[in-house]
RNA sequence: GGGCGCGUAGCUCAGCGGGAGAGCACUACCUUGACAUGGUAGGGGUCACAGGUUCGAUCCCUGUCGCGCCCA
């Protein structure tokens, strides 16, 4: 029994309740050992995430491909997991125990920490996962991963000594991302370019052997910089090679302000003559511009701040070298002061002396980290690289040549230009949460790198007794106790990037490396569901390291779906709290009718501004559709053992049928071209338009009448209908639809594991193999089967499609001369045709009851005074002399005609002329004489009705 | 500065070489036998602007204006 609401709250629970307890998703069900494996890996979420409107969309799009090649009968496995977000979780294991006021992480040591990190995961860190699930992910969660499994660990370990091995991961000293708050090294892509309004700095440098006077502008070259603090730093100061006005100084020195140091006025490229003074100060350990001047002149690189970007100047050599007498004495002044008060004492303090020449508004663009929002300060460190240059190549091959394809197509234009500029992947963390660099250093900071710790060991002592470093004793010795080996040989502290383990996410939850046979069936997956934004943390890495590792691109298919935006298409920011959760929406409308509409809203190509009001009109959608299926329940609607649909007598019956097909195909082809929107608008309009509101109410006469032979099919077909209506919208609203399969009917499988209404004709391997290469004999020649359901009735269609337009035609005309529905009136049928005579009979119950009228009849030619419409070139008529205003219908009808003469003027226009007739299609061409021998026919018919109003009247 | 994309009904969006569409909102009417979370009918758009290509442009090309995003 269906029960009388709607109620979404309780039927969500239940449902997920029972895929879960039933094993539904599970990959590998021995019943589909043979069929085609479909995989797609989720983009892995941060453990310490929970569910925005992003995650929804790109899972309820991943869930749609899943659930309908599950249904299409094959053995689907979407490996869900997430990942360990080192920073992140970092910070907030951290947070926790200063809330608790619990030792901090570096006094309680790194093996506590790390403790009470994962204790913090086993008990917070499913929360986004249970989310995915009230989503109704049909992920199977049987095989859950963490980037931080043993399994996945492995993985990494190995793949960093292979790379290590190759010579593609390397330690190199280069400037990094510093964050100074959270002490750590940090990407690029974590990196955030924020607009800031701040000064340009003008500061005189004077010219050695010059008596500087600000007075004296010879005395001195003026250079304009962001950043004065870092002029401590300075190593040159650069102007371009054709810049007249200083042609002359350049190899000349300056001597640096405040600090003594002589440097060298170098010509090159980089400075802008437009800019500022046309002079720019060089400092190569803070600044990445400037760091790739100093390597083309060869400067020294002085780090003048320390991990937490504090001036550090006593005892830092570098600094201090070659400085006259006095030099420490401001040295031990500012050391240790923040960078930002020391940018303004330095200001100051280059004031009083007269080497500042002014101060401009400046607005320009600032790094900050996305975790931490500091301002991240270009350092000079040593860490870890992946040679991604290398790696980037067959990444790219991969995409020119087809292995791997982006949808939309567009795409892969940001992916080769990402890719082909890509640098050097900085690979290594100050953190304590990740993976531990496989590497172990000696006493001479030589590295050895290996998957085990006795490995690298091993080599490690084997090296240094050669070196006689040691003795064999003493090699042997540290070998069997690690104590005594401490402080000789100690492991690198460092944890890697957490996309470096993302990056192997679609073969690692596999169970690579081990020998595992999911890794055979089910790499490469097919698709991955992913945003824009997102191309370079996955996609990228994850094709380098899938084609490195496994020799194979990770997935055919990236599909690349919008960002959703707020209804203003503002992006969504908890700094500009428009950011609409998707949980409130689920709780408020249901998670299938918040997945109808990110489903119907993602076209591709174009971002979704997310109006809550569409939300509320999808879950109305799912109400109708409970109604119906109510409806059909209630006037014993049951699909009766061996009803073959396409054998149906009635017409009704064959036109539903019709209909049904044609919507099968239009569903079916457009989750195929993954266009989501439009599967989901055609289900939509069949449900709505189609189903509920013509051929439902098309069959109430026959279901109130008495038992009979129609009576029977009709029932049979409205619940065939409603079956396949269920199956087409499941995987957009897996929920209520599992639910309403459950009730309606004695079920011999979840609706999530029955067949599709079109069954695959291909894979898309097969069809991407027979498009590529349709000549290729070995590949047998692909026929397009037709389906149980490719199903067509043009007469059926001709006839229902008479009587819609029958109906809509007096309610029209009804509605506009005000009559009220509750006033039947008469119908006359005026000179009909045989085809006509023959179906207004069997129609007229219901023709009567939709159009409200009191009774049907034929007749040569209409009464006095009737409203005369024109129902598909025949005319009808509505005698209500006395009720209608006659000026009125004339005018009604004058406007008719006037657009039947449009129409005809418009068309005439056209074949009027000679280059159409010779250019067009001939098709176009038959079309427009066709509309104009309708309008025509019209344009009579209005006349003569025209004709009759004025007898009348 | 480079790249990508977008300006279509009041709002959110489809369409994309041959008669302007949907949902929501709006107006009027309707407690018709599943559904008022409903039904019926209706109003509303020089498809940003200007050129060009074409027999024909909302759609293709160029430019202008406005907006968004990404990378420097």
């Amino acid at each position: 029994m269906i029960e009388k609401n709607y109620q979404f709250t309780d039927i969500e629970g239940r449902m997920s309740r029972i895929w879960e307890e039933s094993g539904a998703f599970k990959a590998g069900r021995p019943e589909r050992k043979d069929a085609a494996p479909f995989s797609i890996v989720i983009p892995p979420p941060n453990v310490t995430g929970s569910l925005h409107m992003g995650h929804a969309l790109n899972n309820t799009l991943q869930d749609i491909l899943c659930r309908f090649e599950r249904m299409r009968g094959r053995d689907v496995l979407w490996q869900p997991g997430t990942d360990h977000a080192g920073i992140a979780t970092q910070m907030v294991v951290e947070r926790q125990l200063m809330e608790r006021q619990e030792p901090s992480r570096r006094d309680m040591g790194r093996a506590k920490f790390l403790e009470r990190v994962w204790q913090w995961k086993s008990e917070s860190g499913g929360t986004i996962v249970n989310q995915l699930k009230r989503l109704g992910a049909s992920c199977d969660w049987s095989r859950e991963r963490f980037t931080m499994d043993e399994g996945l660990s492995r993985a990494v370990v190995k793949v960093f000594v292979e790379l290590h091995r190759q010579g593609l991961i390397y330690k190199d000293k280069r400037l990094v991302n510093w964050d100074p708050k959270l002490l750590t090294a940090i990407s690029d892509l974590e990196v955030q370019q924020v607009e800031v309004k701040g000064s340009l700095w003008y500061l005189r440098y004077p010219i050695e052997g010059k008596t500087f006077s600000p007075d004296d502008p010879k005395s001195f070259i003026v250079v304009a910089t962001t950043r004065p603090e870092t002029m401590l730093g300075d190593t040159a100061v650069a102007v371009h090679p054709d810049d007249e006005r200083y042609a002359d100084l350049v190899g000349k020195h300056v001597i640096l302000p405040l600090v003594g140091r002589k440097i060298q006025i170098v010509a090159d490229d980089y400075s802008d003559p437009e800019k500022g003074s046309g002079a720019v100060k060089v400092t190569p350990a803070h600044d990445f511009n400037d760091f790739e001047i100093g390597k083309r002149h060869g400067l020294a690189q002085i780090n003048v701040f320390d991990q937490e970007g504090c001036l550090n100047l006593v005892g830092n050599e570098d600094y201090l070298r070659g400085l006259p007498e006095g030099a420490s004495e401001f040295a031990e002044e500012f050391h240790h002061v923040e960078r930002f008060a020391a940018r303004k004492r330095i200001v100051t303090r280059l004031e009083e002396f007269g080497f500042l020449e002014r101060i401009e508004p400046n607005t320009h663009v600032v790094p900050h980290g996305d975790r931490s929002g500091v301002v991240i300060e270009p350092y000079l460190t040593d860490q870890w690289y992946v040679d991604a240059k290398t790696l980037a190549q067959p990444a790219i091959s991969a995409v020119r040549s087809g292995e791997t394809t982006f949808v939309p197509k567009n795409w892969e234009k940001t992916y080769y230009e990402w890719m082909e500029n890509i640098q050097p992947w900085c690979i290594s963390r100050q953190l304590w949460w990740g993976h531990q660099i496989p590497a172990w250093y000696g006493p001479d900071g030589k590295a050895f790198v290996a998957e085990t710790e006795e490995e690298a060991v091993g080599n490690a002592l084997g090296y240094y007794v050669e070196q006689e470093v040691i003795t064999e004793e003493q090699g042997r010795e540290m070998a069997e106790d690690p104590a005594k080996r401490e402080g000789f040989i100690t492991r690198d502290e460092d944890v890697l990037d957490t996309w470096f383990s993302s990056a192997l996410w679609p073969f690692s939850t596999l169970g690579w490396p081990d020998d595992a046979p999911e890794v055979e069936r089910y790499y490469p997956t097919n698709t991955l569901v992913t945003g824009f934004d997102i191309i370079f943390f996955w996609v990228a890495r994850m094709m380098m390291m899938g084609l490195h590792v496994m020799k194979e691109a990770p997935f055919s298919t990236v599909y690349i779906h919008a960002l959703v935006r707020d209804e203003k298409g503002a992006k969504m920011s908890k700094s500009k709290g428009n950011v609409i959760d998707p949980l409130h929406l689920i709780d408020k409308y249901g998670a299938d009718a918040l997945r109808f509409t990110l489903s119907a809203m993602a076209a591709q190509g174009r971002d979704i501004k997310l109006a809550e009001s569409r939300v509320e009109g999808y879950r109305s959608f799912a109400t109708k559709l409970w109604n119906a299926c109510r409806f059909a329940e209630m006037n014993g609607a049951a699909l009766a053992g061996g009803f073959e649909p396409e054998k149906a007598k009635e017409t009704l019956n064959r036109w539903i049928l019709h209909e049904t097909a044609l919507a099968s195909r239009e569903v079916t082809e457009a989750i195929e071209a993954y266009r989501f929107n439009d599967a989901a608008n055609a289900i939509y309009r069949f449900v709505w338009n189609v189903y509920c509101d013509w051929y439902v109410e098309l069959t109430k006469p026959l279901l109130m009448g008495e038992d009979g032979p129609a009576k029977t099919e009709t029932r049979a077909m409205i619940a065939w209908v409603r079956d396949e209506i269920l199956k087409l919208l499941h995987p957009f609203m897996p929920f209520v639809t599992e639910e309403l399969w459950a009730v309606t009917a004695k079920r011999d499988r979840l609706l999530a594991l029955t067949d599709w209404p079109r069954k695959a004709t291909l894979t898309p391997e097969q069809l991407a193999m027979s498009m590529a290469t349709p000549n290729d004999a070995l590949i047998p020649p692909v026929l397009f089967v037709p389906d149980a359901v490719e199903f067509s009735d043009p007469a059926a269609e001709a006839e229902i499609g008479w009587l819609v337009d029958l109906v809509t035609a007096v309610r029209s005309v009804k509605a506009e001369m005000n009559i009220p529905p509750s006033t039947l009136t008469p119908l006359t049928i005026v000179g009909a045709s045989a085809e006509t005579k023959d179906r207004a009979p069997r129609w007229s119950d219901v023709i009567k009851r939709m159009a409200r009228l009191s009774e049907i009849s034929f007749a040569d030619v209409p009464p006095e005074g009737a409203v005369q419409l024109l129902v598909r070139g025949e005319v009808v008529a509505l005698p209500l002399k006395g009720v209608i205003d006659l000026a009125a219908e004339r005018a009604r009808l004058e406007k008719e005609a006037a657009k039947a003469d449009a129409d005809i003027k418009r068309v005439d226009a056209k074949l009027s002329n000679e280059k159409f007739v010779a250019n067009a299609p001939e098709e176009i061409v038959e079309e427009e004489k066709e509309k104009r021998e309708a309008a025509v026919a019209r344009k009579a018919k209005i006349a003569e009705a025209l004709v009759r109003l004025k007898q009348a009247s």
